[in-house]
DNA sequence: AGCGCTCCCGTGAACGTTCACGGGAGCGCT
DNA sequence: AGCGCTCCCGTGAACGTTCACGGGAGCGCT
């Protein structure tokens, strides 16, 4: 037998190895999958032979027959925002008690990775969760009928279901709070989703004006620390009466807390700073950071559980979308 | 038709949207693949007769026919540790560059997942990569002859390939740093895996005793801020003379860095910080954190790019264990 | 009219595995 | 001897898709 050159080798299948054994590729297959009806003898001949060959089941083979394994593909922007990682730490504990497999897809927060990895998901998993960017029409196109499941956004078609972040109430109580303790000059660093202003600065406007106070110390901020820390020295430079400053999430809380400290401001007394989503990292910070906080992991969870109600038929309702509530958590940072 | 009671639904194939459609199942392949030689009209009629039936390709007789797709299993033990999102974080960008999937296990650090998650993967994936606690004979009789490549831990048979840190001339520095600034107490909080002293607390040791100094001042700590926080405690407790410490990693070394806080010692001046890795989350605390520091991202792409050399037949040698460099960076903690 | 070409569409085969079923060999019992 | 049972093993079919190939219809040109 001469190997081309160039040519790739033939994979090594289950009738090679049954060849190679002597016997049948039913044998074989139960010899690898511990079934019984076969010989002590038989059975480790198989297995020497397959070995010996370098054989490795095929798992579209596998997974054609018996239709039994669920794969489901988990999209988010960023490994290393530790938002998503948490998220994502819940989701796959979820899917882990359920036998099911999480591909794990990282977008960069760009629209074209997310546009590739919609491309391609769709031909790997059997469902989707995930914080997408783009428009529901877009993700419609792509997902064709597939079981989606978003998080951290309003599902505003019935066409997807969505896992809802409620903050309205602990940001109300975050800016009151920070009222209470005699800030009139509160800023907010945001961050634009989509060319758009946030919800929760649609929460944080309401909270102010409740309190008849000045809603617009805005500043648009990256999703890093060292986009919080950038956008709190803009602000400060444009406002520096301000001596409290709500944030998007902690990360910028985090990256305005340093940034603070780097411009000589003492936390908490020269400036509050409250964060969102009560991260763990809130935890290791100096001060430790005062957070609207929800539960990570839960969010996580009930992405699958959701995906799990979609899969046995219940369909997609406005009642079925879930809802993870975020409460103000208070620590030395406010 | 009447649907029998409990019968599970049968799949919707592309058969059902032919026979809907009016056309052959290859015309309907067409249509779903955009291929050309189709009608538009026929095209639509049938992108609509799916729709309407809810069909999806099934990605198992879709991958058995054009075997083209490559999944890789990249086993970590926590997605909560910054230090292993970040290994993934490269891992996953380099595997999308080449255009594989990664599906990601999380094994919380426990004998009993990691087993579970080996005898599941092996029927999911087409290579691993991974870190792993279990031993190598164990992890042979999972894996069968499946590329197999190892992070931060010395392969010692040449069945697996390995992604090695080199750290002992980092953590020499490191040393050498402290003794220079004066101290002659120098502490470590190690990390035991598999209840054995790491190859870190080993150079450490070197190390120390290169100084001549004491290099038994060692406490183990749990792999979290909070482990981190309690062992410096212990330490302190004990041995009051401290006023340095070499953390096995950054999570250890913040949690040392909150818990000397707390007991009131002022970091560095009462009590200096190395920690090991270089994690992003060293610059976000107070002091900013000192570490021996490696490239985490390119761990994680290494780890592919040896498994793609794997792949490609060319086996692995000794020579072929692909190391990453880590070196002392000095910052505010030490 | 005949030829070639383009545009569509369909049929058999193949991918690599497991399932369902059949059946032979050997043994013990009546 | 005949029967039933257990222990093994093998063959056809099926899973659901794409590939390779064949071929009809229609049109333009000579």
């Amino acid at each position: 037998m001469v190997s081309t050159p160039g040519a790739e080798p033939r994979r090594i299948t289950i009738n090679d190895v049954a060849r190679s054994a002597g016997v049948s590729r039913q044998t074989v297959s139960r010899a690898l999958n511990d079934k019984g009806e076969i010989d002590g003898d038989t059975k480790q001949r198989v297995l020497d032979a397959a070995r010996a060959l370098g054989y490795r089941p095929s798992r579209f083979a596998r997974g054609l027959v018996r239709q039994d394994t669920m794969t489901i593909g988990l999209v988010i922007p960023d490994l290393l925002n530790p938002f998503f990682t948490e998220v994502a730490a819940g989701a796959l504990e979820a899917a882990r008690s359920r036998g099911w497999h999480v591909v794990v897809y990282a977008t960069a927060d760009r629209a074209d990775e997310e546009r590739d990895t919609l491309q391609v998901i769709t031909s790997q998993v059997d469902a989707v969760i995930g914080y997408f960017s783009c428009s529901e029409s877009e993700l419609e196109s792509y997902t064709r009928g597939m079981p989606v499941v978003l998080i951290g956004r309003e599902g505003r078609s019935t066409r997807f279901s969505s896992i809802r972040i409620d903050g309205e109430q602990g940001v109300r109580a975050a800016v009151a709070h920070l009222v209470a303790e005699g800030h009139n000059r509160i800023g907010m660093l945001d961050h634009r989703t989509r060319a758009e202003p946030s919800i929760r600065h649609d929460w944080f406007t309401a909270a102010a004006r409740e309190h008849g106070i000045d809603a617009g110390l805005v500043v648009d901020a990256d999703q890093t620390a060292d986009g919080g820390g950038t956008a709190l020295r803009t602000l400060l430079a444009a406002r520096p009466e301000v001596t409290a400053v709500f944030t998007f999430n902690d990360i910028i809380a985090v990256g305005a807390l340093r940034e603070a400290r780097r411009l000589g401001r003492s936390v908490p007394r020269d400036l509050a700073v409250i964060g969102f989503d009560g991260l763990q990292l809130g935890a290791l910070v100096e001060p430790p950071l005062s957070s609207v906080a929800l539960d990570t992991r839960k969010l996580g969870a009930l992405a699958i559980e959701q995906l799990a109600r979609l899969l046995s038929g219940l369909g997609t309702s406005e009642a079925d979308d879930l809802i993870v509530h975020a409460e103000l958590h208070l620590s030395g940072s406010a």
